[in-house]
DNA sequence: GATAAATTTTGCGTATATGCAATAAATCAC
DNA sequence: GTGATTTATTGCATATACGCAAAATTTATC
């Protein structure tokens, strides 16, 4: 008998392990105050098929998946996605003036401020920019997700792919795709420092 | 045969169609070079299957599916996602100092900043605290998602659901789930300024 | 509690997914 | 180009998913 509880052997980066399929299938449709006999007529699947996904007893194919979230009203994203909700709630994060943990790369001196949450959706760090030339970034700074700068002192040039670079100073705000090309550098004698903003958006 | 193209009858809230799951794979194997040989090695999986599959010839399992994440490295999450390329992509935003939208409510006076981009995960902007009593609030604010607010200046107190009152000073930065009821008041003569990055989650 | 109704689970036959091994196609070396 | 090697597809046997209908369980009604 199969069950999604089985998981595979891990492999060199994997993913935490998920909510068991059969979980959030029931959580899923009782969410909704579905019955087995509702949610099949509304997908298109047997009775019988949907307790066994349930029960753990079957591993559905992709076409039954699909009808199945189809049936519910949800994309295959939001469906796998719903399970994910951490189980954290009501927490709260405090990082008092200067205490944040700092990252050193070559181009910025990063304070995380509040990086003590596990699953926080947003990155919010201090940052001095060090970098004075394009020059020293041997490429382009590029990944998935969304990055907002708001800068506290100096001025810097923001260089990003497909735009001409601009300027900022000090209560200046910049958002961008970070899937563009990024970089930052300083203008002003003292390296600018910015608040800086990043969402992975996965 | 059974082909992903083929797609299920509408339902009422139909989620926008999908590529195709053996584009999906084709797609994500090649972009890290690999042959069916090699996935099938790290996946645990037969090459024939995986051919298959990237065919549209047959429906993997759900089990299947998940050796095949397993093997490319990627959550199921991130597996259903890597299609779905925002339509949006490299946009800008900038908002000069104090020329963001300006938002009044009774309790705080907020400049949105970059606020001209939809899709954006996360909404930032400049509050002043005008609220200096937490009678003024009739009932705690309370939402999903997850905040963060950085002090710029003035004193302020923070109350959140199930915890102390916090007084935060410039330079300080507090984070906490939304969910949790919340209210800023100021406690210097003129009232706090603080950034306040919300996100939501969903 | 007993009976009825609704809901879920299970037995069984058919359709399909999967792995192995053979075949076909593409790529590389010369 | 021809042959060698790597890569992808296909035939076949077996394991498993799926739907139908019957059985078992849970829930509702009196």
């Amino acid at each position: 008998m199969w069950t999604s509880e089985l998981r595979t052997t891990d492999t060199p980066s994997d993913p935490p392990p998920r909510e068991p399929l059969s979980d959030t299938l029931k959580r899923l449709r009782q969410d909704k105050a579905l019955t087995l006999a509702k949610l099949a007529a509304q997908s298109g699947l047997s009775v019988s098929t949907l307790s066994r996904i349930e029960n753990g007893q079957l591993s559905p194919t992709f076409e039954t998946l699909e009808k199945l979230c189809a049936g519910l009203g949800l994309s295959l994203n939001a469906f796998f996605n719903s399970g994910q909700t951490s189980s954290l709630s009501g927490w709260r994060s405090l990082t008092r003036k200067g205490q944040g943990r700092l990252v050193e790369t070559p181009h910025y001196r990063l304070e995380l401020l509040c990086d003590d949450v596990v699953a926080k959706q947003a990155l919010v760090f201090r940052a001095e920019i060090l970098a004075r030339d394009l020059s020293e970034f041997d490429t382009l700074q590029r990944h998935m997700g969304q990055e907002q700068i708001l800068v506290q002192s100096g001025q810097l040039r923001v260089f990003t792919e497909h735009y001409a670079p601009v300027d900022l100073q000090p209560g200046d705000s910049f958002a961008f795709d970070s899937a563009m090309g990024h970089a930052l550098i300083s203008l002003s004698d003292t390296p600018a420092v910015v608040l800086w903003i990043s969402t992975s958006g996965a």
